[in-house]
Order: C-alpha cells, then sequence, then structure tokens
RNA sequence: GCGGAAAUAGCUCAGUCGGUAGAGCAUCAGUUUCCCAAACUGAAGGCCGCGGGUUCGAAUCCCGUUUUCCGCUCCA
C-alpha cells in the first residue's frame, strides 16, 4: 500500500467512526476482533445500499422474487453442501519458516514423491493410513505420519513441525436449552443454502417458470483464521444473493448476462469503470464450472466485493440425495424436437454480493477531501459523495439565523418533508458550518430557509458536489426533492 | 497462527530526565454576525487500552494480555 493510500483508508475509518457510521464492537470492554456495528448514519446507508439492490433484483425482475431464511439450519444442510468437510481442514505450521500447511496435503505430496520413486508400497500404505486418520479425524496420527515419513517444510527443508490442529470455519452453538441432548447447529457460513432447500416451496407456491431467480440478503458467520482490514473480511457479515434457476446447458449464456448485469448495477452508482475489473477463476470450486468476481480498487488493492458462480446442478442434487426428495422442475415448454423438456434438476447461476463491501466501496469511493483555498484564504472541506438514493440524510433544513422567525418557517418546512424524507434540521453554527456538517455524512440537498423566504416563500437549494445554489418556490419543494432522491434515476440508468 | 509497529479527550496528535495530563479541531451554553470552517466568553469531556512488576513515586522503565494496522499465512 502506498503511502498516501494508506492515509487515505486511515482517514476514511478515522472519518467513519467519528460521523457515526461504524464503530469497532464492544468498544468500551476493548472491542471484539473483526466485529463491527453501524452507527445511525451506517445503518441508513447499509440500508439503502440493500434497498438498492433488492429493488434492481426483485422489483425489476417479473421473475426474481426475495425470501427471507433462518440463520440456523439442518446441520443435514452442511454436510450435503460440502461445508462439514470442506470447511475442516487439518493444518500444522513449520516453526522454522513459520509457514502453515494443510497436513493432508504435505502427505499428498509425500505419497506422489513415492510414486515417481517407484515406492509404489510405501505410498499405498501411507496413503490407507493417512485416509484411516482422515476419517477418524485422528490429529495425532496425522502428526506422526509426518513425523514417521519425515516430511520436511519445502521452505525451510527442516522438520521442525507444531501439532496438527483442526481449523474449523464453521461457528456451532448447541440447539435447544438444555446441553444436554441438544443438538449441535451452525450459523451458516452462507445464505445461499437457505435458497436451495426452498426452491421447491417457492417454485411451488410462486408457480415460478424457469429461468428464474430467488433472492435473499441475510447474515453468514465463517470463524476465518484471520479477519483484518476494518470491513473488508468480518467473522459476522452480510450477504445479499440471487439464485437463478436455468434449463442445464443453458447456464453459460445466462452466466454471461448476469457478469455482465450485476457490473451494471455497480457502475450505475457513477462509480469510474477503471475502478472495477472482472477476475475469472482458473481453478474452480468443487461445485462450479465458471466463476468471476468482480473487484473494486480498495486503496489496499483489488479486493473481491461481488462473485458470479454457475454452480451446475451441484447443490440441488446434493440436497436431493441427503434428503431423498426430489428436487427437480417439469419444463412443459416444448424442445427443437417438438417435446416437452420434461423433467430436470435445474443449474444454478449465483450472484452473491458482500454487504459490508459494498459498504466500504461506497464509502471510500465516495470520501473527498477538498482544498478550497482562495487567495490567502485557507478552505478545505470533507465530502461523501455519496449518490442521492443511498445518501443517510436525503436533506437538511436551515434556517439562516436563530431569529426573526425563520426557524419557525424552517420546521414548518422540514414538518412536511420528513413525511417522505429522512431529514436533518439545524439551527446551530454558521451557515456554512453547517454546510460543511452535512457533507460530511454526505447530504445532498440543503434548503435554507431566509429573509427573502418570508417574503415570497421561496427558499435555496445547495448542491452538495457543487456547492450552489438555486432558489425555488418552498410549495414545489416535496416534487423537486422528491424528483432528485428518486430510485427512478438509479433504476431507470 | 508467526513477525513488525502502535494504543493518551469524539478525531488528529504532543507529553523532556520517572514527579498526579496538554494542544488543535469537534461537542455543549452564551454574546455578536448572517449564505460556505468568523470572533469572543465560558463549560464539559481522561483509570494515559487492561493486568501485574520495579520504584518513595509510572502515561513514561520491565513482563503479560487485549485491540488495531502492516507483511506472511488463510479465504471449499
Amino acid at each position: 500500500m502506498s503511502k498516501s493510500n494508506d492515509e487515505l483508508f486511515k482517514n476514511v475509518i478515522s472519518h467513519a467512526k467519528e460521523y457515526g457510521f461504524v464503530f469497532p464492537s464492544s468498544e468500551i470492554y476493548d472491542g471484539l476482533s473483526a466485529v463491527y456495528d453501524y452507527g445511525q448514519f451506517g445503518a441508513e446507508l447499509k440500508n439503502n445500499i440493500k434497498t438498492y439492490w433488492w429493488k434492481s433484483m426483485v422489483q425489476m425482475h417479473e421473475n426474481i422474487v426475495g425470501i427471507d431464511s433462518a440463520i440456523f439450519m439442518h446441520p443435514k444442510i452442511w454436510k450435503a453442501s460440502g461445508h462439514v468437510d470442506g470447511f475442516n481442514d487439518p493444518m500444522i505450521d513449520n516453526k522454522d519458516s513459520k509457514k502453515r500447511y494443510r497436513a493432508d496435503q504435505l502427505l499428498e505430496d509425500k505419497i506422489a514423491k513415492y510414486e515417481k520413486d517407484g515406492k509404489t508400497a510405501k505410498a499405498e500404505s501411507l496413503q490407507s493410513a493417512m485416509d484411516e486418520a482422515l476419517k477418524n479425524e485422528d490429529l495425532p496420527k496425522l502428526k506422526d505420519l509426518i513425523v514417521e515419513h519425515e516430511v520436511v517444510c519445502p521452505v525451510s527443508g527442516t522438520r521442525n513441525w507444531t501439532d496438527v490442529r483442526q481449523f474449523n470455519l464453521m461457528f456451532s452453538t448447541q440447539f435447544g436449552a438444555m446441553a444436554e441432548g441438544s443438538d449441535e447447529v451452525y450459523l451458516r457460513p452462507e445464505t445461499a443454502q437457505g435458497i436451495f432447500v426452498n426452491f421447491l416451496n417457492v417454485q411451488k407456491t410462486g408457480r415460478m417458470k424457469i429461468p428464474f431467480g430467488i433472492a435473499q440478503i441475510g447474515k453468514a458467520f465463517r470463524n476465518e483464521v484471520i479477519a483484518r482490514q476494518f470491513i473488508l473480511r468480518m467473522r459476522e457479515f452480510e450477504q445479499m444473493e440471487m439464485q437463478f434457476f436455468v434449463r442445464p446447458g443453458e447456464e453459460m449464456k445466462w452466466y454471461a448476462y448476469w457478469k455482465e448485469a450485476r457490473l451494471k448495477w455497480h457502475l450505475a452508482l457513477g462509480t469510474a469503470t477503471e475502478k472495477y475489473r472482472y477476475h475469472d477463476h482458473t481453478k474452480l470450486a468443487h461445485y462450479a464450472n465458471a466463476a468471476v468476481d468482480i473487484e473494486f480498487e480498495f486503496p489496499f488493492g483489488f479486493k473481491e466485493v461481488e462473485g458470479i458462480h454457475s454452480r451446475t446442478d451441484f447443490d440441488l442434487s446434493q440436497h436431493q440425495e441427503f434428503s431423498g426428495k426430489k428436487m427437480q422442475y417439469f419444463d412443459p415448454e416444448l424442445n427443437a424436437d417438438g417435446k416437452p423438456y420434461g423433467n430436470y434438476i435445474p443449474y444454478v447461476i449465483e450472484t452473491s454480493i458482500g454487504l459490508d463491501r459494498m459498504f466500504l466501496l461506497t464509502l471510500v469511493n465516495s470520501f473527498e477531501e477538498q482544498e478550497l483555498s482562495e487567495g490567502d484564504k485557507t478552505d478545505s472541506r470533507t465530502v461523501l459523495r455519496l449518490h442521492p438514493c443511498l445518501a443517510p440524510v436525503k436533506a437538511a433544513v436551515l434556517p439562516l439565523t436563530k431569529k426573526d422567525g425563520l426557524p419557525e418557517k424552517a420546521k414548518e418546512i422540514m414538518d412536511r418533508l420528513k413525511l417522505d424524507h429522512n431529514l436533518i434540521y439545524e439551527e446551530k453554527d454558521s451557515i456554512g458550518k453547517r454546510y460543511r456538517r452535512q457533507d460530511a455524512i454526505g447530504t445532498p440537498f440543503c434548503i435554507t430557509v431566509d429573509h427573502q423566504t418570508l417574503e415570497d416563500n421561496t427558499v435555496t437549494i445547495r448542491h452538495r458536489d457543487s456547492m450552489e445554489q438555486e432558489r425555488v418556490p418552498a410549495s414545489e419543494l416535496e416534487r423537486i426533492i422528491g424528483d432528485l432522491v428518486s430510485w427512478k434515476n438509479l433504476l431507470g440508468s
């Protein structure tokens, strides 16, 4: 990270705290590692990002519906999804090189070496011993095998190993008040499974026809080995994701469609195109046949914000196998041969965006420290150039002074407009200072009531980005502000 | 998890040789001004991250711990 970017990121974090966007969790008790709370303006901004996503995905697509599934799910689901196996890795550290490895991978490498050297018998005996140990989750045995077969660290070349430890990335808790006899359940490590297990419910009750999508916004939990970089990687995080069910064989068409559509969603907010890039996966997860990340250039480099994955029929097939319920769809449409497509397990295209990352992206991208000095008068301001639809506060109503009946007039306007929008009323301090305070939280418009208002019932609207003002009739305010912050501006583009 | 750095007011930071804590900005009350950080007066705000130790005495020295940042590592 370059020094200026480092500074920028630190300033954004300070700003986020100082102006009530993000606080460290449990701060008065020294905080809890990698857990953060959203403050008064942060919660508003986050809600607006959710609304933008939900409206874009659900409201704007007649064939996409939204659900809200529970965080607790049947433990078998995580066996079916592969998380119980995939999220449990036996790890071992080399004390000299300080490198960490997956114990089973070190042994796999050793087996490969034995085979290459023609020591087939040794390879086979190690393989079966390792499989046995992994199956029984016998960690000391894995360590013994590493010692016995003289596995060395590829970096340091030494055999100075720690014990093998299990890293479970899923949080677990006891289901049922009595610890004894209760079952262990996991906090979901992803929201996707809540959609897959409701596939039949939604399809049937919603009379959904393929292709169709199910969207969801919700919390997920991962016990990351290391969680850092502010709210970029947290142990408790929120996902906004949509699973789009398609006919087998048509998945690549829809993959391409969503890849493009999702980037458009980001760019519609006005972010510079060069801040984004696609990152195509070459190494695919076990369930995917194509995957791409949409990455944003944070001050500390390009990082994944959203993923678009072609998940094939892996998840639904797994649930069909583990639950014994048929996860099929009957497609009555006629194919090229004039026959119905018939029964099949749909293929799935997933779009999954990290809400907290999108929040951080929005903060970083809108944060600007402007130099406004003129002549010998030094001046500057910090402004969040948020899209009006995302801004926590849509407008501030400000009487120019505290007397001459201006506050009364301003409150009258405030009472009318607050029926539609989240507003702030403020009469303390000079007008310039109040403008700057609103800039700092990204309020796009300031409505100023002055002496002329009392004469002809006009007010000024001061625009955050240009700092310019226009005078409009107070009676027109509802329409004008309504138009300026309307979702139409964002969804229509 | 390893290594490095840091932690003092809401924010950014100063604090000398170990002698009971300061600035700027922000906040609150008031006077004055009235369209882009005005000025003045006053107030509030601190277990110097936490816990031990050394010392007559610790923000300061030592040990531990927590949290954060950076680099590794991890991220099916």
